[in-house]
DNA sequence: CTGACGATTCACT
DNA sequence: GTGAATCGTCAGC
């Protein structure tokens, strides 16, 4: 496993990045209760590239800029991460350079090591597809919560690497992103990828 | 200070 | 398919 370096994410294609995210291992790796290290991780299967200022679903449109929204403004290789709902904190990926509003949001993981942690975390008592399915869920199991926003990306304690596991291109699939009607003809954009098929991506299937 | 609402999830009809 | 949960954020007064 090679953890993924800067300039992976101070591109300043945001789609490209997004493309490349899929198959790449999210880690989390925070102290547990009893002060031994709980790593959870697992495989991205499901993102939604969210493209700067000109994008109307996302939360920079126009410049916009707030408390909230901030970290999208710095360097990429950060997590932004807000609370949706009152309920959820959604994790994303910052990208591109300082004032270029780029992020990725993650939707979902196939599980890969500390199972039984997540298990935990979500109060769920065996492995199904719902573990890591949706952006929401996925926080949960990893442990993320909206105090992470602005933490690096090349942290020992939170990054993404990539190990020698590729999809076939056959697999590869694109569609509007969801939850985003607000964003008039922007809601339209292909700009969510996903892994055809493969049972932990959210929505329904086909 | 106030009110409206969200890049969601889940239980229920 | 419908609706509730739940609270920080943000625009507007």
């Amino acid at each position: 496993m090679r953890k993924l370096g800067i300039d992976f994410y101070q591109r300043a294609n945001v789609l490209q990045i997004a493309k490349e995210l899929l198959g790449k291992v999210l880690v989390t790796n925070w102290n547990g209760p009893d002060g031994y290290r709980e790593e959870t991780s697992g495989r991205i299967v499901e993102v939604e590239a969210y493209n700067g200022v000109i994008d109307k679903a996302s939360h920079a449109s126009g410049g916009r800029r707030t408390n909230r929204n901030e970290i999208m403004y710095a360097d990429g290789g950060v997590a932004y991460v807000y609370l949706c709902y009152g309920i959820h904190h959604l994790f994303n990926v910052v990208t591109n350079k300082k004032e270029a509003p780029h992020a990725i949001l993650i939707r979902a993981l196939e599980p890969i090591t500390g199972i039984d942690v997540m298990l935990e975390r979500t109060g769920k008592k065996e492995l199904d597809n719902s573990l890591t399915r949706g952006p929401g869920n996925v926080s949960k199991a990893l442990g993320i919560f909206t105090k992470h926003t602005g933490q690096s990306l090349l942290s020992k304690t939170l990054f993404i690497a990539e190990d020698d596991f590729v999809w076939s291109k056959r697999e590869l699939a694109t569609s509007p992103r969801i939850g985003v009607d607000y964003a008039g003809a922007d809601a339209k954009l292909p700009y969510r990828f996903f892994i055809k098929g493969n049972p932990f991506v959210s929505g329904k299937p086909k």
